[in-house]
DNA sequence: CCATTTGGTTGCATTATCGAACTATCTGGT
DNA sequence: ACCAGATAGTTCGATAATGCAACCAAATGG
């Protein structure tokens, strides 16, 4: 039985479903911040603190959007804008200590949301389906 | 090297940024209709005609929503509502012949945007993915 | 026959996204 | 040095999508 596109269009489509990646203003892990901003504290937590324009690359929006992003995040006193060294134009977006903090509930939500569906993926298949997930975000993302 | 639950986490975010599912106006696949619509179109082209709750149920949104979403689709010429056989209260939503075509077109760039992405997929790693992919589907969905 | 459940619709509130217009800064070529 | 063009951000306006609550109509089951 070999795939035809279809049937990975199909797939996508009731993996988007069946994760529930329709509701915008609930992440899927069940924390009460809006999934941009898990998104976009995910990636802070990983670094500490990054340009602005890094987190445009990474969360793949427009500048607009995650101006408003940040801003957002700031409001909630989880991250500050500096000024980024050696270039006047740029931001530099920085977590707070709260915002560290609640970088670690976003993430034991995720472990606790993940960590159950790991589970009941066989345990002799759980590499071969990260992987797959990886070939499948390569092969379907254009550049 | 065996997976956990925050390799499975990043994972996905990586792939649901790389598949531009932020994007809520376009279709991943690049044609013009909003992503819900899109969704219920491609369930109705599969069926001819199905009742609305139905509906609700394999989008997995709420009746409102999915109600808006079919009154999009009625608007556009592409559906028509009929009164449920033998349930009075039901609602039967039925492709036009404009929405089969509009259904072939959705199909059509369907393929093209996944064709492409198979081809990225080594092909004896195709099957595979395909699978990863329905098994982390069942993984995640919650009952 | 009435209480409850089920299917739908509409109004209200939130959130998200993009593109365009505008400002500020940096960079490369002359 | 200087100016044109690229780059980084912000703000504004328009669109889309979603959920919840309130409400109505039809079915169901004691």
């Amino acid at each position: 039985m070999s795939s035809d596109a279809a049937d990975l269009q199909e797939a996508v489509a009731r993996f988007v479903r069946a994760f529930g990646l329709h509701q915008p203003d609930r992440t899927p892990c069940g924390t009460s911040i809006p999934t941009s901003e898990a998104h976009a504290l995910g990636e802070l937590a990983r670094d500490g603190e990054l340009r602005q324009v890094e987190l445009v690359h990474r969360l793949r929006l427009e500048k607009s959007t995650t101006s408003r992003i940040v801003a957002q995040l700031v409001q909630r006193g989880w991250a500050e804008r500096a000024s980024a060294p050696g270039d006047g134009r740029g931001v530099l977006v920085r977590l707070t200590p709260q915002g560290h903090q609640a970088a670690r509930r976003l993430a034991a939500a995720r472990r606790a949301r993940f960590g159950t569906a790991l589970e009941r993926i066989p345990a002799d298949e759980r590499d071969a389906v990260l992987r797959a997930l990886t070939l499948l975000t390569e092969a379907v993302d254009e550049p």
